[in-house]
DNA sequence: TTCTTTTTGCAACTAAGTTGCAAATAATAT
DNA sequence: ATATTATTTGCAACTTAGTTGCAAAAAGAA
Protein backbone atom coordinates (compact mmCIF):
# COMPACT_ATOMS: atom_id res chain seq x y z
CA UNK A 1 0.00 0.00 0.00
CA UNK A 2 1.09 3.64 -0.70
CA UNK A 3 1.96 6.25 1.99
CA UNK A 4 -0.64 7.45 3.48
CA UNK A 5 -2.27 11.20 1.93
CA UNK A 6 -3.71 12.47 5.61
CA UNK A 7 -6.06 10.31 8.33
CA UNK A 8 -9.36 10.18 8.37
CA UNK A 9 -10.96 9.57 11.58
CA UNK A 10 -13.37 7.09 13.04
CA UNK A 11 -16.17 9.34 13.32
CA UNK A 12 -15.26 10.94 9.67
CA UNK A 13 -15.45 7.40 8.10
CA UNK A 14 -18.85 6.64 10.02
CA UNK A 15 -20.28 10.16 8.28
CA UNK A 16 -19.36 8.88 5.00
CA UNK A 17 -21.20 5.62 5.49
CA UNK A 18 -23.80 6.96 7.38
CA UNK A 19 -24.47 9.26 4.32
CA UNK A 20 -25.29 6.52 2.34
CA UNK A 21 -27.08 4.76 4.86
CA UNK A 22 -24.42 1.91 5.31
CA UNK A 23 -23.99 0.60 8.48
CA UNK A 24 -20.97 1.47 10.38
CA UNK A 25 -19.15 -1.59 11.12
CA UNK A 26 -15.41 -2.09 12.43
CA UNK A 27 -14.70 -3.57 8.60
CA UNK A 28 -16.37 -0.69 6.38
CA UNK A 29 -14.38 2.03 8.47
CA UNK A 30 -11.25 0.29 8.03
CA UNK A 31 -11.69 -0.01 4.29
CA UNK A 32 -12.39 3.72 4.03
CA UNK A 33 -9.85 5.11 5.88
CA UNK A 34 -7.75 2.79 4.22
CA UNK A 35 -8.67 4.03 0.77
CA UNK A 36 -8.69 7.66 2.06
CA UNK A 37 -4.83 7.51 2.76
CA UNK A 38 -4.29 6.16 -0.22
CA UNK A 39 -2.45 7.98 -3.02
CA UNK A 40 -3.49 5.98 -5.83
CA UNK A 41 -5.85 3.30 -6.55
CA UNK A 42 -5.68 0.13 -3.94
CA UNK A 43 -6.14 -3.44 -5.53
CA UNK A 44 -8.19 -5.82 -3.50
CA UNK A 45 -5.51 -8.12 -2.73
CA UNK A 46 -3.36 -5.38 -1.39
CA UNK A 47 -6.36 -4.33 0.80
CA UNK A 48 -7.32 -7.84 2.36
CA UNK A 49 -3.83 -8.53 2.89
CA UNK A 50 -3.70 -5.16 4.76
CA UNK A 51 -6.81 -5.79 7.10
CA UNK A 52 -6.83 -9.24 7.44
CA UNK A 53 -3.44 -8.02 9.83
CA UNK A 54 -6.08 -6.75 11.77
CA UNK A 55 -8.18 -9.94 12.08
CA UNK A 56 -10.60 -9.19 9.00
CA UNK A 57 -11.54 -12.16 6.77
CA UNK A 58 -10.58 -11.51 2.92
CA UNK A 59 -14.58 -12.58 2.06
CA UNK A 60 -15.51 -9.34 4.39
CA UNK A 61 -13.32 -7.09 2.93
CA UNK A 62 -14.08 -8.34 -0.77
CA UNK A 63 -17.84 -8.37 0.15
CA UNK A 64 -17.32 -4.45 1.55
CA UNK A 65 -15.61 -3.16 -1.53
CA UNK A 66 -18.66 -4.22 -3.45
CA UNK A 67 -20.62 -2.51 -0.85
CA UNK A 68 -19.14 0.92 -0.90
CA UNK A 69 -18.92 0.49 -4.37
CA UNK A 70 -22.50 -0.19 -4.92
CA UNK A 71 -23.17 3.20 -2.78
CA UNK A 72 -21.07 5.05 -5.30
CA UNK A 73 -18.68 5.93 -2.19
CA UNK A 74 -15.46 3.82 -4.21
CA UNK A 75 -14.63 3.71 -7.75
CA UNK A 76 -14.03 0.52 -9.10
CA UNK A 77 -11.39 0.17 -11.42
CA UNK A 78 -11.02 -3.03 -13.77
CA UNK A 79 -7.92 -2.04 -15.88
CA UNK A 80 -7.30 -4.94 -17.42
CA UNK A 81 -4.64 -7.18 -15.21
CA UNK A 82 -7.72 -8.99 -13.57
CA UNK A 83 -6.84 -7.63 -10.32
CA UNK A 84 -9.62 -5.12 -8.91
CA UNK A 85 -8.45 -1.91 -7.71
CA UNK A 86 -10.65 0.89 -5.89
CA UNK A 87 -10.35 4.16 -4.28
CA UNK A 88 -12.47 6.67 -2.69
CA UNK A 89 -15.31 8.67 -4.57
CA UNK A 90 -13.50 12.26 -4.51
CA UNK A 91 -17.11 13.06 -3.13
CA UNK A 92 -17.90 10.54 -1.23
CA UNK A 93 -20.72 8.96 -3.14
CA UNK A 94 -22.09 11.93 -5.75
CA UNK A 95 -20.63 10.29 -8.72
CA UNK A 96 -18.83 13.07 -9.85
CA UNK A 97 -15.33 13.64 -10.46
CA UNK A 98 -14.40 10.89 -12.95
CA UNK A 99 -11.78 11.03 -14.28
CA UNK A 100 -8.96 8.00 -16.90
CA UNK A 101 -6.53 6.28 -15.56
CA UNK A 102 -3.17 5.21 -17.13
CA UNK A 103 -1.56 1.72 -16.52
CA UNK A 104 2.24 1.45 -17.35
CA UNK A 105 2.05 -2.68 -19.10
CA UNK A 106 5.91 -2.80 -18.15
CA UNK A 107 5.77 -1.93 -14.67
CA UNK A 108 2.06 -1.66 -13.79
CA UNK A 109 1.74 1.40 -12.48
CA UNK A 110 -1.80 2.89 -11.84
CA UNK A 111 -1.84 6.90 -12.68
CA UNK A 112 -5.01 9.09 -12.00
CA UNK A 113 -5.80 11.01 -15.15
CA UNK A 114 -7.29 13.59 -13.09
CA UNK A 115 -5.63 16.41 -15.09
CA UNK A 116 -7.08 15.20 -18.32
CA UNK A 117 -9.60 14.94 -20.77
CA UNK A 118 -10.44 12.59 -23.52
CA UNK A 119 -12.19 13.06 -26.31
CA UNK A 120 -13.71 10.34 -28.70
CA UNK A 121 -13.73 11.86 -32.35
CA UNK A 122 -15.51 10.02 -34.86
CA UNK A 123 -13.52 9.59 -38.26
CA UNK A 124 -16.22 10.57 -40.50
CA UNK A 125 -19.39 12.19 -39.84
CA UNK A 126 -21.36 8.74 -41.06
CA UNK A 127 -20.43 6.54 -37.88
CA UNK A 128 -22.40 6.82 -35.04
CA UNK A 129 -21.31 6.62 -31.58
CA UNK A 130 -20.76 3.28 -29.62
CA UNK A 131 -22.66 4.55 -26.54
CA UNK A 132 -22.47 6.30 -23.07
CA UNK A 133 -18.91 6.42 -22.13
CA UNK A 134 -18.88 5.75 -17.90
CA UNK A 135 -14.63 5.15 -17.69
CA UNK A 136 -11.71 5.18 -19.86
CA UNK A 137 -8.62 3.55 -19.22
CA UNK A 138 -4.78 4.42 -21.63
CA UNK A 139 -2.31 1.66 -21.42
CA UNK A 140 0.85 2.27 -22.36
CA UNK A 141 4.66 2.74 -21.16
CA UNK A 142 5.06 5.25 -18.39
CA UNK A 143 7.85 8.06 -18.93
CA UNK A 144 10.01 5.73 -16.11
CA UNK A 145 9.86 2.74 -18.36
CA UNK A 146 10.64 4.46 -21.79
CA UNK A 147 13.41 6.78 -20.42
CA UNK B 1 -18.25 -17.32 -31.85
CA UNK B 2 -19.42 -15.31 -34.31
CA UNK B 3 -20.05 -16.00 -37.72
CA UNK B 4 -17.47 -15.91 -40.32
CA UNK B 5 -16.45 -13.04 -42.15
CA UNK B 6 -14.45 -15.25 -44.86
CA UNK B 7 -12.15 -18.08 -44.62
CA UNK B 8 -8.87 -18.57 -44.98
CA UNK B 9 -7.25 -21.13 -46.22
CA UNK B 10 -4.68 -23.25 -44.60
CA UNK B 11 -1.75 -22.49 -47.12
CA UNK B 12 -2.68 -19.05 -46.34
CA UNK B 13 -2.55 -19.40 -42.53
CA UNK B 14 0.38 -21.15 -43.05
CA UNK B 15 2.22 -18.09 -44.51
CA UNK B 16 0.86 -16.20 -42.09
CA UNK B 17 2.68 -17.89 -39.75
CA UNK B 18 5.97 -18.73 -42.11
CA UNK B 19 6.17 -14.96 -42.25
CA UNK B 20 6.48 -14.49 -38.45
CA UNK B 21 8.93 -17.61 -38.27
CA UNK B 22 6.84 -19.73 -36.23
CA UNK B 23 6.20 -23.18 -36.86
CA UNK B 24 3.51 -24.25 -38.63
CA UNK B 25 1.39 -26.45 -36.55
CA UNK B 26 -2.18 -28.07 -36.17
CA UNK B 27 -3.10 -26.01 -33.34
CA UNK B 28 -1.63 -22.36 -34.37
CA UNK B 29 -3.45 -22.90 -38.23
CA UNK B 30 -6.97 -23.52 -36.29
CA UNK B 31 -6.51 -20.46 -34.45
CA UNK B 32 -5.36 -18.31 -37.01
CA UNK B 33 -8.60 -19.81 -39.09
CA UNK B 34 -10.62 -19.27 -36.11
CA UNK B 35 -9.65 -15.28 -35.34
CA UNK B 36 -9.94 -15.10 -39.18
CA UNK B 37 -12.94 -15.96 -39.47
CA UNK B 38 -14.84 -13.60 -35.98
CA UNK B 39 -15.79 -10.43 -36.75
CA UNK B 40 -15.49 -9.27 -33.23
CA UNK B 41 -12.68 -10.20 -30.71
CA UNK B 42 -12.91 -13.36 -28.91
CA UNK B 43 -12.13 -14.82 -25.58
CA UNK B 44 -9.38 -17.51 -24.69
CA UNK B 45 -12.19 -19.71 -23.76
CA UNK B 46 -14.63 -19.20 -26.51
CA UNK B 47 -11.97 -20.21 -28.55
CA UNK B 48 -10.12 -22.90 -26.49
CA UNK B 49 -13.68 -24.39 -26.10
CA UNK B 50 -14.32 -24.51 -29.85
CA UNK B 51 -11.27 -25.77 -30.72
CA UNK B 52 -11.23 -28.66 -27.86
CA UNK B 53 -14.22 -29.92 -29.85
CA UNK B 54 -11.48 -30.73 -32.56
CA UNK B 55 -9.49 -32.41 -30.02
CA UNK B 56 -7.04 -29.26 -28.98
CA UNK B 57 -6.28 -28.99 -25.39
CA UNK B 58 -6.76 -25.63 -23.73
CA UNK B 59 -3.58 -25.52 -22.73
CA UNK B 60 -2.64 -25.49 -26.44
CA UNK B 61 -4.97 -22.74 -27.34
CA UNK B 62 -3.65 -20.34 -24.74
CA UNK B 63 -0.41 -21.11 -25.53
CA UNK B 64 -0.90 -20.60 -28.95
CA UNK B 65 -2.52 -17.15 -28.25
CA UNK B 66 0.11 -15.94 -26.05
CA UNK B 67 2.43 -16.52 -28.90
CA UNK B 68 0.61 -15.08 -31.64
CA UNK B 69 0.39 -12.12 -29.84
CA UNK B 70 4.33 -12.05 -29.44
CA UNK B 71 4.76 -12.00 -32.13
CA UNK B 72 2.40 -9.58 -33.32
CA UNK B 73 0.29 -11.80 -35.39
CA UNK B 74 -2.95 -10.83 -32.57
CA UNK B 75 -3.71 -8.38 -30.75
CA UNK B 76 -4.49 -9.17 -26.81
CA UNK B 77 -7.29 -6.97 -25.33
CA UNK B 78 -7.76 -7.00 -21.60
CA UNK B 79 -11.04 -5.06 -21.18
CA UNK B 80 -11.70 -5.60 -17.40
CA UNK B 81 -13.78 -8.56 -17.14
CA UNK B 82 -10.98 -10.52 -16.76
CA UNK B 83 -11.51 -12.62 -19.58
CA UNK B 84 -9.12 -11.88 -22.16
CA UNK B 85 -10.30 -11.30 -26.12
CA UNK B 86 -7.98 -11.68 -29.26
CA UNK B 87 -8.19 -10.30 -32.66
CA UNK B 88 -6.41 -10.78 -35.67
CA UNK B 89 -3.81 -8.09 -36.38
CA UNK B 90 -5.37 -6.33 -39.27
CA UNK B 91 -2.00 -6.19 -41.31
CA UNK B 92 -0.72 -9.76 -39.66
CA UNK B 93 2.49 -8.42 -37.57
CA UNK B 94 3.34 -5.28 -38.74
CA UNK B 95 1.66 -3.76 -35.48
CA UNK B 96 -0.38 -0.84 -37.27
CA UNK B 97 -3.87 0.05 -37.84
CA UNK B 98 -4.63 -0.14 -33.66
CA UNK B 99 -7.98 1.26 -32.72
CA UNK B 100 -9.87 2.00 -29.27
CA UNK B 101 -12.26 -0.71 -28.09
CA UNK B 102 -15.82 -0.37 -26.46
CA UNK B 103 -16.91 -2.78 -23.74
CA UNK B 104 -20.91 -2.38 -22.68
CA UNK B 105 -20.70 -3.18 -18.86
CA UNK B 106 -24.41 -4.11 -18.92
CA UNK B 107 -24.40 -6.58 -21.74
CA UNK B 108 -20.40 -7.15 -22.00
CA UNK B 109 -20.49 -6.55 -25.86
CA UNK B 110 -17.30 -5.39 -27.67
CA UNK B 111 -17.20 -3.29 -30.18
CA UNK B 112 -13.82 -2.25 -32.22
CA UNK B 113 -13.83 1.38 -32.91
CA UNK B 114 -11.89 1.26 -35.85
CA UNK B 115 -13.75 4.90 -37.26
CA UNK B 116 -12.44 6.61 -34.17
CA UNK B 117 -9.44 8.71 -32.67
CA UNK B 118 -9.31 9.39 -29.11
CA UNK B 119 -7.37 12.49 -27.78
CA UNK B 120 -6.13 13.04 -24.20
CA UNK B 121 -5.89 16.73 -23.34
CA UNK B 122 -4.26 18.05 -20.65
CA UNK B 123 -6.53 20.68 -18.57
CA UNK B 124 -3.35 23.38 -18.06
CA UNK B 125 -0.36 23.57 -19.47
CA UNK B 126 1.65 22.31 -17.03
CA UNK B 127 0.51 18.70 -16.48
CA UNK B 128 2.80 16.31 -18.25
CA UNK B 129 1.24 13.17 -20.10
CA UNK B 130 1.84 9.94 -18.11
CA UNK B 131 3.99 8.11 -21.21
CA UNK B 132 3.62 6.47 -24.08
CA UNK B 133 0.08 5.60 -25.04
CA UNK B 134 -0.44 1.76 -26.80
CA UNK B 135 -4.05 0.69 -25.58
CA UNK B 136 -7.65 2.50 -25.27
CA UNK B 137 -10.44 0.84 -23.73
CA UNK B 138 -13.56 2.88 -23.24
CA UNK B 139 -16.45 1.27 -21.32
CA UNK B 140 -19.99 1.86 -20.49
CA UNK B 141 -23.65 1.89 -22.03
CA UNK B 142 -24.19 0.36 -25.21
CA UNK B 143 -26.97 2.02 -27.26
CA UNK B 144 -28.72 -0.97 -27.43
CA UNK B 145 -28.83 -1.09 -23.66
CA UNK B 146 -29.57 2.72 -23.47
CA UNK B 147 -32.58 3.06 -25.07
C1' DT C 1 -32.57 -4.79 27.13
C1' DT C 2 -34.73 -7.18 23.66
C1' DC C 3 -35.75 -7.81 18.98
C1' DT C 4 -34.91 -7.94 14.09
C1' DT C 5 -31.96 -7.38 10.31
C1' DT C 6 -27.54 -7.10 8.49
C1' DT C 7 -22.88 -8.47 8.52
C1' DT C 8 -19.08 -11.53 9.53
C1' DG C 9 -15.73 -15.54 9.64
C1' DC C 10 -14.89 -19.78 8.09
C1' DA C 11 -14.06 -23.23 4.86
C1' DA C 12 -15.17 -24.93 0.69
C1' DC C 13 -15.77 -23.68 -4.01
C1' DT C 14 -15.36 -21.50 -8.86
C1' DA C 15 -13.32 -19.63 -13.06
C1' DA C 16 -9.50 -18.39 -15.88
C1' DG C 17 -5.29 -19.35 -16.80
C1' DT C 18 -0.48 -21.62 -16.00
C1' DT C 19 3.04 -25.24 -15.50
C1' DG C 20 6.20 -29.60 -15.55
C1' DC C 21 7.17 -33.21 -18.08
C1' DA C 22 7.09 -37.22 -21.19
C1' DA C 23 5.38 -38.15 -25.75
C1' DA C 24 4.49 -36.38 -30.38
C1' DT C 25 5.52 -33.49 -34.21
C1' DA C 26 7.92 -29.97 -37.31
C1' DA C 27 11.76 -28.48 -39.62
C1' DT C 28 16.34 -29.73 -41.03
C1' DA C 29 20.22 -32.63 -42.32
C1' DT C 30 21.82 -36.86 -44.38
C1' DA D 1 13.10 -41.42 -47.43
C1' DT D 2 15.23 -41.57 -42.80
C1' DA D 3 17.44 -39.94 -39.02
C1' DT D 4 18.31 -36.03 -36.05
C1' DT D 5 17.24 -32.20 -33.20
C1' DA D 6 14.49 -28.59 -31.44
C1' DT D 7 9.92 -27.25 -30.70
C1' DT D 8 5.28 -28.16 -29.46
C1' DT D 9 1.59 -30.82 -27.45
C1' DG D 10 -1.61 -33.26 -24.11
C1' DC D 11 -2.36 -34.32 -19.71
C1' DA D 12 -3.13 -33.54 -15.02
C1' DA D 13 -2.06 -31.00 -11.32
C1' DC D 14 -1.62 -26.37 -9.73
C1' DT D 15 -2.28 -21.21 -8.96
C1' DT D 16 -4.61 -16.97 -8.28
C1' DA D 17 -8.45 -13.82 -7.62
C1' DG D 18 -12.59 -13.81 -6.18
C1' DT D 19 -17.31 -15.95 -4.54
C1' DT D 20 -20.66 -18.51 -1.67
C1' DG D 21 -23.58 -20.99 2.09
C1' DC D 22 -24.39 -20.88 6.52
C1' DA D 23 -24.25 -20.49 11.56
C1' DA D 24 -22.59 -17.11 14.82
C1' DA D 25 -21.87 -12.22 15.89
C1' DA D 26 -22.82 -7.39 15.70
C1' DA D 27 -25.65 -3.19 14.45
C1' DG D 28 -29.43 -0.35 14.76
C1' DA D 29 -34.30 0.19 16.26
C1' DA D 30 -37.88 -0.37 19.73
MN1 LIG E 1 -8.22 7.64 -9.97
MN1 LIG F 1 -10.60 -4.50 -32.53
ZN1 LIG G 1 6.22 1.81 -16.11
ZN1 LIG H 1 -24.93 -3.29 -23.88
Amino acid sequence: MNAAAQTLSVEEAKAILKGSDLRCTAARIAVVQSLHSATAPVTSIELAELLSGYGFDKSTIYRSLTELNEADLVVRLDLGDSIRRFELAANYGSGLSEHPHFMCVDCGEVTCLSDFTFELKASSRKVQAPGTISEVLVRGHCTACTS
